[in-house]
DNA sequence: ACTTTCTTGTGAAGCTTTTCACAAGCGTCT
DNA sequence: AGACGCTTGTGAAAAGCTTCACAAGAAAGT
């Protein structure tokens, strides 16, 4: 499995320290990179720079991915004021909602556009990416409008299972969920 | 791998019925199920009434969790506002954060309290799980401080992989890798 | 009671991922 | 130059996970 892997200090970094940041293993770490060419130096490691940049392009961050927000309560508004969000890449250029009093709101230099002009939103302004902040009922439609309307990948906040097509990525993101595999994990513990 | 399970209208349900909702296949479905005991019935499948009482007991949601809340920024006030947060079994008992412009703020019936304070309300108020809603400059620290108070588990939302005992469940929520994940997904198929 | 129709639970087979182990390469020190 | 200390890259072994396949059980109809 691909693991994230922070900067860090040195010049060069070997896949033991790389192991101890990321919760894995020094030979789970060699084995990933060597899956995308050979660029560590055999008793140095790996040069900080040149794992930056390759690891940029592998997932496919040395370009911009322009995204659409769909939703403007509250998970929206938290993602939208996220600092990192254009400094990695990620250009928010368009918020969607379906509450009439929500739109016409500015935020920041974006005004918040009406849920109908989904489609042509994403068209026009090209967009790759949607984030789904919007209710579990409306999750399911917005998705497959959005993927009809070309969009390649989904950021799903969504508590249900969107149904799309195998060569659309969808990444879930679900409170819920996550609080009960803590609690799944912690009961598993108590009563071995 | 234990998929989620979502509710249905039928009073029982195969395991193909299961499969389809999660994503899996049946084999998977009754696999994971028959580690916790047998509880289907052959020709009919599973009750769903069984089937949720025993996924509660499994999962450790027989009972409420004790949340403090760390962090009343914007993710913290997102999360605190979802609405299934309380009918799922997690109580909020505490809200705290570092900026004393917050501090004192009514949440709801909730106060925001002092970081300092961390420690002593984990302790009084017998919380057992903590949700890191700070920056990631501040997470290592707090998420120290949390465990030497009792805390068992933690939901992070801060973009660092923080460093905790083994048998301290940690879930990591980061948004800019779920991006960077699907970013990830899309340039590979890009790219054969 | 017997047959038919479903569906579970599970051993075995097949596949994927992780770990192990070590030759080969790089820099440094003497 | 040669020896030494590190660290990569990678086959091979081990472990883990998924799928297959089917006996066994449960209801319903004849």
């Amino acid at each position: 499995m691909l693991e994230l892997i922070q900067d860090d200090g040195g010049v060069t970094v070997s896949s033991e320290q790389l192991a101890r940041r990321g919760h894995t293993t020094a030979a789970q770490v060699r084995k990933d990179l060597s899956h995308f060419g050979s660029f560590g130096k055999r008793g140095l490691g790996y040069g900080v720079d040149e794992l930056k940049d390759r690891l940029r392009i592998i997932l496919g961050l040395d370009r911009v991915w322009r995204v659409i927000l769909i939703g403007a309560g509250r998970i929206g508004s938290a993602l939208f004021e996220y600092p990192d969000f254009k400094k990695r890449g990620y250009d928010c250029v368009a918020v969607v909602d379906s509450d009439p009093a929500k739109i016409g709101q500015k935020w920041g230099e974006r005004v918040i556009r009406p849920a109908e002009e989904l489609e042509s939103l994403i068209k026009e302004l090209h967009a790759t990416l949607v984030i789904l902040a919007v209710p579990a009922s409306a999750a399911q439609l917005v998705a497959e409008r959005s993927v009809n309307a070309g969009v390649r990948g989904i950021l799903n906040f969504a508590p249900v299972q969107i149904q799309v097509p195998e060569d659309i990525p969808v990444e879930n993101v679900n409170l819920v969920m996550e609080l009960e595999a803590l609690s799944f994990q912690i009961t598993r513990a108590l009563t071995p």
